[in-house]
DNA sequence: TATGAATGAGCGTTCATTCAT
DNA sequence: AATGAATGAACGCTCATTCAT
């Protein structure tokens, strides 16, 4: 279970006049998925607030910490890209072609967000929650790829999902017309490609 | 002793009583560099000037910018890192053997210095010089090893130096005991190489 | 209890717990009155926040610019002055002698405020917003004062409001026992006086 | 005697080697004349120093305080302006237009000061030994252009010499397109003026 | 005597965070 | 539960002034 802090909230609508704070939870996130698209995941928090047309205090109540707030907006993703693993493993004869699939997709999300991959990498206290959640969603994920690659021969046996999680994640950084995440991630993998036949 | 590096700091010691100032330039390089490593390259100036035991005027007097003084820090470094390259070409008959050990060069580099990875990313205003000086003197360089390796058909052309140099620079940025940056780089180098045997 | 001269704060109180600001807001204005008694109306904004017993960013929060502070400390007396051009004008047959009655209150106004007149005269940037309200206000109602006594001979035409203004604010520029600004601005108005019998 | 603080220098080039220091001292006050013009005599020491090609220390040393140096620099401006007083009474029958003359030419130095009719009036610590010198040299001839026109019956009596330059300095106080100094000041004198023919 | 390196107080400004209403 | 006013630490930066060389 992701350490993200948030309790309840989220995924079921729970009962009563619950339905009042779920529908702000909505504008807030809305907000933020707002302004972290405009100014970063460091956006100041009255940004977000001011966004959502809320008082700061009601984006504390919700998420005591900035990690807890770039969590929510951003599970839904999280929970697509983990998902799908599974699925394009399923669907292929080559569980390479589907670690390349899904780190396309993974990188897809990343670059969209600006500023999220580089949050992911801060070791600032306050995003440790952030690091839990991505890590224990998707690093499962992809090990089942790498997995299910190296028993068919088909990449070179000893890279750690954790590792090749960062390294993706880390060339995702930066925004730059003259760099694309996306060719230099597909150099990664091929990297791992077995040389043999 | 701190990290610095650099010996001999500036060109010509020039003459007269300027011995002080020089003196105190080695010694705002070193408690610059202990900082860097502490806190990062973001680190607060009066930081800097505090652990130098210096007063904040003296930092600006020296290097107006922020990156002036990243710069200074790590001139000895970038020079030898750039240096190295066309040594390490003249030394082998493989030229992707000579990329991978200036890559390893380069690795070593950032790696030791925390946050230097990251603030070369940044696109915060104020790290311009800092960028510039970066790939005005080492991408050439990079740019040397690659054409030659493409050259003799050792790896797949249609790599841009400034592309590889960002990815080397993205996958070393943050510590962590789990992630290892120069295996990484040695993917992405494999992912580089030519197919044909 | 301060010199602030407006009792009654600002618009309307609006409603709810409004209140607790508003009643802030005349702290505020209270103690800048004070301090710029004391210190010239370019006093630290820390030196206001301090007399106030607030943080800085209190200041900040109701006043962005220092402008903005200066303008609300002294607006009740703009306006007051302002109002009583055509009060003054219409009271007397003279319009010559309500100039100079309006002179006197305008006069009244800088001579107690320590630092205004001079700050009526800074080119430093930040003070637009003073300038342009005083001027606005002011501006056409000292016109007003000036063509009626043009219109009906007591005086000499050809003096812009905007200089008659600029010169009875310099003149009461300074605190020193030894010059008496009133008399001074009296002798100018004086000098604008018909020489005709 | 003024209380400026340089007890010897200027006009006198003494004797022996001081002939080097001289030098300098013109070069400074050539320098500070300069930056007066462009940054206004608020202009940082360094700035001055720069110009003039030396060390701060040096500015120090010939000027301990700003006072000292303003008035070095203006010294003989102010000396042509007293001593233009006698002369312009001797040279004709009314000595009210003496004093219009007289007046002219301090409004000619002011205006052509940036900032220095400002100064004259602040009240900051550190220009007390520019009013003094001022006012030393200044007020007893002013003193003797009104004492001799109140004596032919040419202006009213009752105006300090000493508050009749401060207004006139007040209201040279300013650089605006819109604001003309000297026509003011006309109008000032044209208050003292004797209404009966 | 001249230099200019060094100092550090001081200023404007921003923002995360708390808490009375 | 929501608000947003208040707080104050922290930062970048500027200069007046001192003093070792």
């Amino acid at each position: 279970m992701p350490t993200t802090g948030q309790s309840e909230s989220e995924e079921k609508p729970t009962r009563g006049k619950r339905a009042d704070a779920v529908r702000n939870q909505r504008v807030l996130l809305a907000a933020a998925a707002e302004v972290f698209v405009t100014s970063g995941v460091d956006a100041p928090i009255r940004e977000i607030a001011c966004q959502a047309g809320v008082g700061v205090g009601t984006i504390y109540r919700h998420f005591p910490t900035r990690a807890d707030l770039v969590v929510a907006v951003y599970r839904h993703q999280v929970e697509a890209c983990a998902e799908a693993g599974p699925t394009l493993l399923a669907g292929t004869d080559s569980p390479f072609a589907a670690l390349r699939q899904w780190a396309d997709l993974f990188v897809d999300f990343l670059v969209t967000k600006h500023g999220l991959a580089g949050a992911l990498q801060s070791d600032s206290s306050g995003f440790e929650a952030l690091h839990a959640y991505f890590l224990d969603r998707l690093v499962p994920v992809c090990a089942q790829l790498l997995d299910a690659a190296v028993a068919v021969d088909e990449i070179t046996p000893g890279t750690q999902p954790y590792e090749l999680m960062r390294a993706i994640g880390n060339l995702c950084i930066g925004h730059d017309p003259h760099y694309d995440p996306r060719r230099m991630v597909e150099l990664l993998l091929r990297g791992l490609r077995n040389p043999r036949p």
